[in-house]
RNA sequence: GCGCUUGUGGCUCAAUUGGAUAGAGCAUCAGACUUCGGAUCUGAGGGUUAGAGGUUCGAGUCCUCUCAAGCGUACCA
């Protein structure tokens, strides 16, 4: 549902026709349960345009005002605000509405268009670490989103399987003369070993170096060796995306050496619209207002990051067909990628309807605020940050039934992964934000598990009343009331959280939601003696429809559910 | 040096993009129950939104300056 839209349209005809020759401003929520459900401040900005006392331009809006179907109620207060009373009677109707809909009421979009999300983008030549975790969730969470909206979504994993490391890493990976899935085992290893040979033996850096050369220019060899790597590389990646529960396959795959033919052709394009300028022996592109140049091209002929980018991005818009591409990298690239949208849109690489957008997040850090490390200073591989988090998991529910040891797996990979997940997403991305187990694995706040517990809980009540739900939702007091409300809000919250690409909008929609449910559950009784049968079906239905949306919430977050905790 | 980003109770985070008395959780203190799962709920104390000006009917949010922190600053990705 809508909500904000439908009441704008009720405001919209409220000005035809109290002759007001303005747009109005967007409803809002009510900041206080006191002041209604919604309201509307636009009377007080059009207090200098109409030259009229702002609370005389509310009363003529309340006056045109609609009060007979979807509002009940409106009332000028402070200023000149208008507040807005939903109708009871709307509400119990169209949340019921939403209940016998497996999307919730929520339509999928009438023009919908087609979006690259590219992320996760691990490096080839190492491990994934903990540095990997928020590009990969908070892109997944954006491509679900989109995806649920109705927008044809197009997963792109840009994986860094070209440069100058991957000559030193198949010369060793050829010296150890294994298949590599003994060595291999340990990407990190491998490298520090690899590099420690590097720097020790001349003989073996000059066959790196050769190396390099040779799968550049297409050695059969040398392709064979680095194919190999990138296949066992690759396979750890994936192993990490099942167990993190993110939807990215192997399909979704294009490499930086998916783009080596086209690279040239960038350079080629940009030079045909006069763009490239020699400067100090490389290829670069000037752009105005900035300092420094983008490099396409290296002095000895070589290829940049920036080549490659604009080159994907081309591929996107053309090939792909895109018209959204979503980057969602570190914020420390900010200036990398406001430089080659710039550049692309000089070129003419994409058209003016095509949205460029850098997904850009914070860093992970400690509790002491630096940068996420293992104790010796070295990375934290996020396959083991995960493991970790199962164990912990267990550990917390271990104790709390008589789960069988199976049990406790199971449950532990759900909520152990979705407690990670969580945390990172309930916080706004553009910020650096605080690891914290404690925080993370607690049931109390805006986490995982109040919200698993809050769904448990339902489902339990569900259990014991056994039989079949008849009746019809029936709004009975005002917490009942602003549950509902809160309920057939999640389509704005939705649409919100896919335009601004903030997954927390999410996180903390469900957080109010179960928090409003734990407070309206305490108070109302549902199952016990003494509830008429009435009462008691509207509320069951209200509960069904909570576990629902938190159900779905968490589904677009890649969380899972479970029915017991 | 220049540029970008950030600064909100003791701690961790919000604040509907300029709206009403800045909200939550943790921690502290005080309550509720012969538990529809107490891993719950209710209440209290705790804030000059880093600081100083400015714009506006109205500023945590926009502008200017100062202070502090993080990051980026041409042939790595």
């Amino acid at each position: 549902m809508k909500l904000k839209s439908h009441i704008h349209n009720i405001i919209k005809d409220a000005f035809v026709k109290a002759d007001i020759k303005y747009e109005p401003v967007m409803v809002s929520e009510a900041s206080k349960p006191e002041f209604g459900d919604y309201q509307f401040n636009g009377a007080m900005a059009l207090s200098k345009k109409l030259k009229k006392n702002p609370r005389e331009i509310a009363q003529n809006i309340l006056d045109a005002l609609d009060c007979t179907g979807m509002l009940a109620k409106a009332e000028i207060a402070g200023p000149g605000f208008i507040n807005l009373w939903l109708n009871p009677l709307w509400l119990a109707k169209e949340s019921q509405i939403a209940l016998q809909d497996v999307r919730l009421g929520i339509k999928k979009r009438d023009n919908p268009i087609k979006v690259v999300v590219d992320y996760s983008g691990p490096n080839m030549a190492k491990e994934m670490h903990v540095g990997h975790l928020r590009s990969t969730i908070i892109g997944d969470t954006l491509a679900n989103l989109l995806s649920f909206l109705g927008d044809e979504v197009i997963r792109q994993n840009h994986i860094g399987d070209w440069g100058t490391q991957f000559g030193m890493l198949i010369a060793y990976l050829e010296m150890k003369d294994e298949d590599g899935s003994v060595s291999l085992k340990d990407l990190e290893q491998f490298y520090k070993d690899a590099k420690a040979e590097f720097d020790a033996n001349e003989e073996f850096a000059d066959k790196a170096r050769e190396y390099v050369v040779k799968i550049q220019s297409g050695d059969k060899h040398c392709l064979q060796l680095w194919q190999k790597f990138i296949d066992i590389s690759l396979g750890h990646c994936q192993e990490v995306y099942d167990k993190l529960d993110v939807n990215l396959r192997p399909d979704d795959v294009r490499a930086e050496s998916f783009y080596n033919d086209a690279l040239p052709k960038v350079i080629e394009a940009l030079d045909a619209k006069g763009m490239l300028v020699q400067s100090n022996g490389a290829q670069c592109v000037f752009l105005e207002e900035e300092e420094t140049p983008v490099i396409v091209q290296k002095g000895d002929g070589g290829y940049l990051y920036a080549t490659t980018d604009l080159a994907a991005l081309r591929y996107r818009v053309e090939v792909l067909g895109a018209r959204r591409i979503s980057y969602v990298v570190d914020a420390r690239q900010r200036e990398h990628f406001k430089q080659i949208f710039m550049v692309a849109k000089e070129a003419g690489f994409v058209s003016k309807n095509v949205k460029l957008e850098h997904i850009a997040f914070g860093t992970m850090m400690d509790k002491e605020g630096k940068p996420f490390k293992t104790r010796d200073g070295g990375t934290v591989k996020l396959i083991d940050l995960l493991d970790e988090a199962v164990v912990k998991a267990s550990e917390t529910i271990k104790n709390k039934e008589d789960y069988s040891k199976e049990e406790i797996d199971a449950l532990a990979k759900i909520i152990g992964i979705g407690a990670v997940k969580y945390a990172d997403l309930s916080i706004n991305r553009e910020s650096n934000y605080i690891f914290s187990w404690d925080k993370m694995l607690s049931f109390e706040g805006n986490t995982s598990l109040y919200m698993q517990y809050a769904y448990a809980r339902i489902r339990s009540l569900f259990r014991r009343h056994g039989g079949s739900i008849k009746g019809e939702i029936v709004i009975g007091d005002t917490l009942e009331h602003r549950l509902v409300v809160m309920l057939l809000r999640f389509e704005d919250v939705l649409e919100r959280a896919a335009e601004d690409a903030s997954p927390h909008l999410i996180t903390t929609y469900l957080y109010e939601l179960v928090t409003l449910f734990m407070r309206f559950y305490e108070q109302n009784p549902i199952l016990k003696d003494g509830v008429e049968k009435e009462v008691k079906m509207s509320r069951l239905l209200i509960a069904d429809l909570t576990a629902k949306t938190i159900k779905q919430g968490l589904r677009l977050l890649g969380i899972k559910v479970v029915e017991k905790l």
